[in-house]
DNA sequence: GAGTGGTCTAGACCACATC
DNA sequence: ATGTGGTCTAGACCACTCT
């Protein structure tokens, strides 16, 4: 783990914590440095974790200040923005109601940017939170990424087992949410009626090698969904 | 402007001409530093502008490579993920349909983090895309961030007006999506029935001095609406 | 003017991939 | 072994804010 990521990890939890108070100033250029033993660039890369997280604002000439939004709101949107966390599925139960290995059609073949006939995993589950039906996902992914798949390891942490067990990072999701019809799958599971209007979140996970782990469809009730998110200007 | 953000925009700029196609190789240690006379550490924070796009991918070991996605998603994800661009909305007109000043209250005073009473403008716009009825939104602005704000300015970009004109610059907004229900105003102008589902985006608008610009709550009809970003393992 | 954040450089060392 | 990306440092200079 790099210096700079286990310095905003240690600020990071200094805030949630409430060491350092909303609308307070932050110490910088000698205090942070020598507190943590590193170099301003360092400290740099550190602080600027937290401002795309939307914790902590720094102000040129004048400081860097801890942003003032309420600890739930922070929670919640720390929850969708880091990628460690978006993965750390711990709290979610899920169901395997179809696990199967499938050639691929045209259309999953450009998605997951392999070759039609490619085998892939073809996997859905219904996803519980707080023992409360939460979301239905259906899952694509290529063979040749995880060559032995188990339907036990699909009850826990996907993203865990891919990064624990066998070693592999993940670098991005890309990540498309709109508005969709309820499938017959959903109705199900989720209590609505076939047709309605539910969210759909659409994932194109991408590993630091470059290959693609996976491509995942998720309905939602409209009730259930909420996604935050931070964008900076460069 | 700053050294980095110009080479991305150049290299960024290459790519999205078709110099570099996708799966290509880049060069990175000397030939791209000495091109564009700066050092290793500068090339990396343009490279990793870009890696935020999308639109390349670093290996360790390996080297840089162009991301293969198709040109018309490449351009739809930058238009959401840029925030110059997110703000540049040239393409929308706008009628304003209310545009008043008023105290705001508790929830506002919040949001907006300036004290209950305190002044904002109050305005309401649907918006156009190619001539079509495409979103109402409601936008909140404190007075003391933009003392004389006229109606004609807003049938423009608010942003461009903000940045061009008033020299703020813009630092992040933070989004939060979710499944609302239609109201009157909505019904109206995006002819869909109150009480329907649409989609809701808020916006809070932070300028670089940490002051906020505005609080702004968009309704989409569920057809009009697609939100795509990238999340990036730190 | 003092304090603070942003950028840039040169050079060092390490981690990883490929051959 | 070599090439490549990632991190870290020390020091420099600039831009901005506050008072």
């Amino acid at each position: 783990m790099a210096k700079y990521k286990d310095i905003a990890e240690a600020i990071r939890t200094k805030i949630m914590e409430g060491d350092y108070v909303p609308g307070e100033k932050l110490p910088y250029e000698y205090a942070l440095c020598q507190d943590y033993h590193c170099n301003k660039e360092t400290m740099k890369k550190a602080l600027d974790i937290l401002v795309k997280e939307g914790l902590i604002i720094r102000r040129r000439g004048a400081g860097t200040f801890v942003m003032d939004v309420d600890p739930h709101e922070r929670q919640a949107s720390i929850f969708v923005r880091s990628l460690t966390e978006r993965f750390d599925d711990v709290k979610v139960f899920s169901d395997v109601i179809e696990f199967q290995v499938i050639p691929c059609d045209d259309f999953l073949a450009k998605k997951l940017q392999i070759e039609e006939f490619d085998f892939v995993y073809h996997i859905i589950r219904n996803r519980y939170v707080d023992e409360r039906p939460y979301s239905v996902s259906i899952t694509y992914i290529p063979l040749n990424i995880i060559p032995n798949l188990r339907a036990e390891t699909l009850n826990g942490s996907l993203y865990e087992y891919v990064q624990n067990e066998l070693k592999l990072s993940i670098q991005s999701a890309h990540i498309t949410i709109k508005a969709a019809e309820a499938t017959a799958l959903d109705s199900d599971f989720l209590g609505v009626e076939e047709g309605d209007v539910c969210m759909q979140e659409e994932q194109i996970t991408y590993l630091q090698t470059g290959a693609i782990l996976e491509y995942t469809m998720i309905h939602y009730t409209c009730e259930n969904y909420k996604f935050s998110t931070v964008m900076m200007q460069q």
